[in-house]
DNA sequence: GTGAAAGCGCTAACAT
DNA sequence: ATGTTAGCGCTTTCAC
């Protein structure tokens, strides 16, 4: 900026002007410091930008794995929010690690993000309460923070679309339904199984249940072991999406039918089509994004908690 | 800083060695910085550390689409290779347009990022060249920088790709051949274009071609189209993921043989299976990533170019 | 309409 | 083993 000021013959401070924008300069001064800065290639400093005015008009994104078309229809939608707020996005991939996501929002935190939006992989976001008393917004999104938290929250109606995915097969005729589930200690997951617990009331049978990261291997297994009850289950509710793609490449050849949480592209023209409780990613993106940017404009009102709705997106799996 | 160094009573300075884990503090004095630390909830603001340094241990990536899973596979392999270097990622999408990459990218740049991966969707990067002279590295993923300049690529052979295509199909006896491709304006779109042109020989009739942005329309009115010649074609090359996918769908019942250009999930689970070729899109991060820290690391040498092979996964949908 | 000076929070270089 | 000083490149404040 110095050079520029020289090459251009005038004060520091002026092109800072004519860089910003900001008014109070005679065009024609303006136009030598700017075919100065083409001359000389110059490019404002970020770095020394945000260390004087606080801003850094970055936020940052916290979630399970990029490369999952949940997450990433997320992103995009945060994305987007970003841009239309003159933000850039650091992203990262906690891969249900909680180490791993105290150590990126920290990261984030140091570069003084003006906001975060977190899936969270664990349940202690203690770590987190410095930044909040110092007023960094937080939108937890998916999963909520750990107790004690008092932050932004957005989450999808999970019991509820389990209940509906129970309904629908018991309306089908099934009384042995099956759960396969994420681990326990994902939230979504246990969610999902209380309300298919719930709704199953008296039919609830533990030996139906399986709950864990899906591998092939274990979906397998646990499709295998089901299987072979004296009293098998008639039809499959599969906890996500990763988890229905897993178990409909591991039935191979068999069918049985399912219905699956989350939508995932191609279910629509799989024979049968599979019916799924669907969530809207983008939805909870794009919420998420508002949210942070109304707070980020100053909005210190309570916390709020949105609750997406989710809606049964009925295809062929359970007809006979 | 200062007020830790208060609170600790000790010198500036020593805050800093024990933040940044230099030698040369006695354990006692860490401990009782350490402390003050965690008592004031401290947190190093790298803003200040990357102007100083002049490292901001992030790099930037500029993809098409993060919600596409050709994307965010490549994607999550540039972070994990981001994360093993102790690096941040800035992520943006330039949606295939030339403005929007070249905004990130200066948006990037004016952060001060280590390094820069992109792939471009304008075919004039002059407006990096100052970077490039000022020694930013920049690796180039799936399609090549504009013209003069000589930077690190990483490519997939896109016509050797659609050259396998096309043999198979003639092999399965198939002599009137469609290509539905993406938009000229794209790189491989063009080559894979070249490859099916060179592979027919004096089987190449452009009536069968068709090559722009797939949106369910346009796909559907070219599929028509071309099913309305006197000599229909037997058998379809699509040019990309999300062109076979949305051909798929407004195929909707009619069946014809087809191969794609790129895998996808459940390609193996549709009836009958995509027969396709494969890139490696986690293949293709990692080798940006790596060819990437290499330059950061110090690495002066000439420009590579990498060419990743692609290969036949042969499903069912090609035979009678 | 323009400029001079102070200082954001840190690290590099050099004392002690 | 610890402290002092200068300065990274910008914005803020105030003066002209």
């Amino acid at each position: 900026m110095k050079d520029v000021a020289e090459a251009a013959g005038v004060a520091l401070k002026t092109v800072s002007r004519v860089v910003n924008g900001e008014p109070g300069v005679r065009p024609a001064t303006a136009e030598r410091v700017r075919e100065a800065i083409a001359r000389l290639g110059y490019r404002r400093n970020e770095s020394a930008r945000m260390l004087r005015s606080g801003r850094t008009s970055t936020i940052g994104l916290v979630i399970e794995d990029v490369a999952d078309p949940f997450y990433s229809g997320l992103s995009r939608a945060v994305e987007d929010a970003a841009i239309r707020h003159g933000c850039l996005l650091l992203t990262g991939s906690s891969g249900e690690d909680p180490a791993r996501e105290r150590e990126l929002v920290l990261a984030f935190c140091n570069r003084r993000v003006d906001g975060l939006i977190v899936v969270p992989a664990g349940d202690d976001h203690a770590y987190l309460r410095p930044e909040l008393e110092a007023g960094v917004p937080a939108v937890f999104v998916d999963r909520p923070p750990g107790p004690g938290l008092d932050a932004d929250t957005v989450l999808c109606d999970n019991a509820g679309g389990a209940a509906l995915a129970v309904r629908h097969l018991l309306a089908g005729g099934h009384r042995r339904i099956a759960f396969l589930g994420d681990s326990p200690a994902i939230y979504t997951a246990t969610e999902r199984l209380r309300g298919y617990r719930e709704t199953l009331g008296e039919l609830f049978d533990e030996r139906l249940v399986a709950m864990h990261p899906p591998t092939p291997e274990s979906v397998r297994a646990d499709l295998e072991r089901m299987l072979a009850l004296e009293d098998p289950p008639t039809a499959l509710f599969t906890g996500n999406g990763r988890i229905t793609v897993t178990v409909l490449r591991a039935m191979c050849g068999r069918w049985l039918p399912l219905v699956g949480f989350d939508d995932f592209e191609l279910a629509d023209l799989l024979s049968p089509g599979v019916t799924v409780v669907a969530q809207d990613p983008v939805g909870m993106g794009r919420m998420a994004a508002d949210l942070l940017f109304r707070r980020i404009a100053g909005d210190r009102g309570p916390a709020e908690h949105v609750r997406l709705p989710v809606r049964l997106v009925v295809r062929g799996s359970v007809a006979r």
